[in-house]
RNA sequence: GUCCCCGUAGCUCAGCUGGAUAGAGCAUCGGAUUCCUAAUCCGAAGGUCACAGGUUCGAAUCCUGUCGGGGACGCCA
């Protein structure tokens, strides 16, 4: 649309003698398509010329536009209402759309800068539990819809595998071989090796409340691990690999993909040169034996060092920090983590604008809401303690599995292979959408049949209406029509959809400033809408082969804004279903 | 107690850089299939935009306060 308001923005600027530069004007619809195809108020225009909106509007329609898509200018009011000429209208859009080709919905936005998503970021040694789905898929989509608005993308995950956790672990793995004896058969071969690290690790924890010598048992193993101890540095290595292993499996099937895997125990070095910069700075606080560093007024002291000299997860994240931006000097740089981690971030930002890294402001928490567990008729934040985790896999099993038994419903004779195919995409579909639909702020309660559900807004509708422009183009195909040039597109909803097309671009500067993939789902739900509505009014394949080409042009570029969109959420768009 | 997020239809949510009559989906009721996939579409019903002030020509949107929900607040991550 951005075209199209250049055009007047600079019609408008000769009119009134203003600058063209910097002139932005929103393009709206109105509020009932008989006033106009296109409305504008004139409240800003009013403003920067100290008139009434009312007066502008009225000189603005007394002009002589003279632009060939441009068929009419009312003034109503404060507001400019445009009717356009749809001919021409149509055969401009769908243009500039061909013509774009493949980057149709990208922008330029983030062009020459560089923007590190940090997201997923599980603990090794646990399965991926369903908690995880958020800020992986939030994580991937912004990484997605960044590359599409120009940035430079580092898709980051900052594994979990370091801390006194894995003293436990690698405690019961020599301790309790009676128990289950982690060397044989090596972890490595086993089916499923998380699952047994699990068991051990429980056994052990419990163990411990009553045993307190056990606790002593795992710091004296975390040492060794800190100290490169050969036998406990190998065992930490088996643990990681089977355990990046397993979250591969399901990282791929949700179309997920890290450029950078770099976990917290690799910044022990970098954390030594922090704490020393903060002493220089004479940032450190001791306080009840810990140090700390004052942050701002009305938030807590960041605690730096524990009373016993060990370090907190909070330092390795300003060690994280300050080691990526020496080696990306990233523009901006996202930490897409749940909003309970609000005040540790602040935290961490302060300090390091304290430590004088003016980098520290485009450091962002995209913070999303917690997804909440049903307990007792109760919605809980979802714990991976207490036991009561739901996997991520099972769940994905689950939608597959639901979305097969519907797929072989509706199309009785389809092969079994083709059958698999698509319940794998239309559950996965369903899952991911339902978990980018709403803005990432709001909490989720964990509803499988919510996630789960094919009607309405959500996933399948989406892929679902893929499938119409798929179908109608082999249709199509079958018949040798060309493609027209657009110009032929004049009905209402015809317009509506062309409307809607136009603002691909804009949904994705949106959506990349604001970090907030829901921006691009509810946009092609309102095109998927649009287009569905206009299916059942009008046909595509017409009597009419002239007017069949030019809707067939419409269709392509719809097809094209719906795949693009949809592969940007990690969904997949399908041809059948 | 302090700080952060949230409060829009029965439910789940759009709309929030102020602008024309607040929109969807689900659920409920009624309707549409000789023709491009009915996982769809059309219609009905459903609203004190939590409440009270303030700013403004104009507030769901901005500010202050109140109430309600969620979360975080030193030796876990």
């Amino acid at each position: 649309m951005r075209h199209f308001s250049r055009q007047l923005a600079s019609k408008i600027a000769s009119f009134l003698d203003l600058d063209p530069e910097g002139l932005e004007l929103d393009l709206v619809d109105p509020p009932d398509a008989k006033l106009g195809d296109l409305a504008m108020g004139c409240f800003p225009l009013a403003k920067l010329l100290r008139s009434s909106p009312v007066k502008v509007s009225q000189d603005l329609a007394s002009r002589d536009w003279d632009i060939d898509w441009l068929e009419e200018v009312v003034a109503t009011g404060p507001y400019l209402n445009l009717k356009v000429n749809r001919e021409v209208f149509s055969q401009h859009a769908i243009g500039l759309i061909e013509s774009s080709g493949e980057s149709w919905g990208c922008t330029d936005s983030g062009n020459g800068k560089t923007v590190i998503v940090e997201y997923s970021s599980p603990n090794i040694a646990k399965h991926l539990a369903v908690h995880h789905l958020r800020s992986t898929m939030l994580g991937q989509a912004m990484a997605n819809i960044f590359r599409s608005a120009g940035y430079e993308v580092v898709s980051w995950n900052h594994l979990g595998d370091w801390g006194t956790g894995f003293g436990k672990l690698l405690a019961a793995w020599e301790s309790y071989k009676d128990f289950d004896d982690l060397d044989s058969p090596p972890l490595s071969e086993r089916e499923d090796a998380v699952t047994d690290l699990n068991a051990l690790y429980v056994r052990y924890s419990n163990d411990a409340k009553e045993n307190p010598e056990l606790e002593d048992l795992a710091r004296e193993w975390f040492k060794k691990l800190e100290n490169g101890d050969p036998l406990a540095r190998d065992r930490w290595t088996m643990i990681r690999d089977v355990s990046l292993q397993l979250f591969d499996k399901i990282y791929s099937r949700l179309g997920v993909h890290f450029d950078t895997v770099i976990g917290e125990s690799h910044y022990e070095e970098a954390m030594k040169g922090v704490i020393a910069k903060l002493s220089e700075l004479n940032l450190l606080e001791e306080s009840e034996g810990a140090e700390v560093v004052q942050v701002e007024e009305d938030i807590p002291p960041m605690l730096i060092r524990k009373k016993d000299g060990a370090t907190l997860y909070g330092t390795r994240d300003l060690a994280s920090a300050i080691t990526r931006y020496e080696n990306v000097k990233f523009d901006r740089c996202l930490y897409v983590v749940d909003a309970g981690q609000g005040l540790h971030f602040r935290q961490v930002f302060g300090v390091l604008k304290k430590m004088g890294y003016e980098w520290a402001d485009h450091l962002e928490h995209a913070e999303f809401g917690v997804m909440r567990l049903n307990v007792d008729g109760h919605w809980k934040k979802g714990k991976t303690r207490g036991g009561q985790v739901v996997l991520l896999q099972d769940v994905l099993d689950k939608a597959v599995e639901l979305a097969g038994a519907v797929v072989r419903k509706k199309n009785p004779d389809i092969s079994e292979s083709d059958l698999s195919e698509i319940a794998e995409a239309v559950g996965m579909g369903a899952v991911i959408f339902s978990d980018m639909k709403a803005s990432r702020r709001k909490d989720v309660n964990f509803d499988l049949d919510k996630m789960l559900a094919f009607d309405g807004e959500t996933g399948p509708y989406l892929q679902y209406t893929h499938v119409r422009f798929a179908s109608i183009l082999s249709k199509a195909a079958e018949s040798k029509l060309a493609r027209g040039d657009g110009s032929g597109l004049v009905e209402d909803e015809e317009l509506v959809l062309i409307k809607r097309l136009l603002r691909y671009p804009e949904v994705t500067d949106k959506a990349a400033k604001s970090a907030e993939p829901s921006q691009l789902s509810q946009y092609l739900l309102e095109l998927a809408s649009d287009f569905n509505t206009y299916y059942a009014k009008h046909r595509v394949m017409s009597d009419d082969p002239q007017l069949s080409e030019h809707r067939l042009t419409l269709i392509e570029s719809l097809k094209n804004t719906l795949a693009t969109g949809l592969k940007r959420l990690c969904i997949q768009p399908l041809t059948r279903m």
